[in-house]
DNA sequence: CTGCACGCCTGCCCGC
DNA sequence: TGCGGGCAGGCGTGCA
């Protein structure tokens, strides 16, 4: 599911209602996601209250007060819905006036602030974390990235040389979590077709200066699309519950067969699969 | 070390 | 209407 863009959007719906907010209480409902999650977590979290939010490729982190942060990756499916509490009489707590959580409802929690913040993911490929923040850096979830897309240290030297190593189709170089964060099958889509790259090209065989040329045209696409609230095709939805649009913005992704979208070019979408996943691009201008 | 197939899950869509 | 097959935004594991 989501790419950096769609974990983008949701960490900027989460903050208002997490930031500087208590914990009031944390509940799983079942044992884990794709991982057990840690024992005790839940208590581990309530009464800590949020320091910030912060994004590392697709993961959120949680900063707490109490030394410790969470992690959420939302796998393939993986949607965080805000509610407000509603009416409810005096003798109730508020915990009370929400409506009833539904099928895949993992991990909720309730600040205290009249909020319910709720993880759901079908198909349970998304997973959650509790360590503590000083071994951020060390988590082995984390330490293997490689530099932020949207950051300073993504630069066109830094890319041509990670992909002048790489035997292997530039597409599959992209989606590699090592060579640059938070790009997933939809966006390597897209940036190859506004770059004009074959997702079948070796990324060892780019001239360096077609390989540097994809760093700008990353950082358009990812920021294009978080303006955008993200790409909604079945499961993504942002923290309000809006959809994205970026997804009515595709040039090529999910288009096979369609008439190519480059000025002047006759081509069509084709649709291939690399190791297991779909690429979509026109073979006619992406070369 | 690199590159790649596989498996993890549920749900939806399509063809018969 | 039902059923089987294929497909889906990710990614760690294990193999050659």
């Amino acid at each position: 599911m989501p790419e950096l863009p769609e974990v983008e959007t949701v960490r900027k719906g989460l903050i208002p209602a997490l930031e500087g907010r208590l914990l009031a209480r944390v509940e799983t409902r079942r044992e884990g996601l794709r991982w057990p999650f840690p024992q005790n977590m839940a208590d581990d979290m309530t009464g800590a209250r949020v320091l910030r939010l912060r994004r590392r490729s697709k993961y959120i982190l949680i900063d707490l007060d109490n030394g410790m942060t969470a992690l959420i990756h939302l796998g393939m499916s993986g949607r965080i819905l805000i509610d407000k509490a509603g009416e409810r009489d005096d003798t109730a707590t508020y915990y009370d006036a929400f409506t009833p959580l539904e099928k895949h409802d993992h991990v909720v929690l309730w600040t205290d602030q009249d909020t319910r913040i709720v993880f759901n993911d079908a198909r349970r490929f998304g997973a959650m974390d509790l360590f503590e923040t000083a071994t951020a850096g060390d988590h082995p979830l984390l330490k293997p990235i490689g530099p932020e897309p949207l950051g300073n240290t993504f630069d066109e030297p830094y890319l041509a040389s990670a992909l002048a190593m790489r035997n292997t189709p530039i597409k599959s170089a992209l989606l590699d979590q090592k060579i640059v964060a938070g790009l997933g099958n939809i966006y390597v889509c897209e940036v190859l077709w506004r770059a004009h790259i074959s997702p079948k090209r070796k990324a060892k065989n780019l001239s360096a200066k077609r390989a540097g040329s994809l760093v700008p045209i990353i950082r358009d696409v990812l920021s294009e699309a978080i303006e955008a609230g993200g790409s909604s095709l079945k499961d993504y939805r942002q923290t309000d519950g809006e959809l994205g649009y970026f997804q009515h913005n595709f040039a090529v992704y999910d288009r096979e067969n369609q008439p190519c979208r480059t000025a002047d070019c006759t081509g069509n979408i084709a649709r291939i699969v690399q190791s297991g996943r779909s690429s979509f691009y026109c073979a006619k201008c992406q070369r």
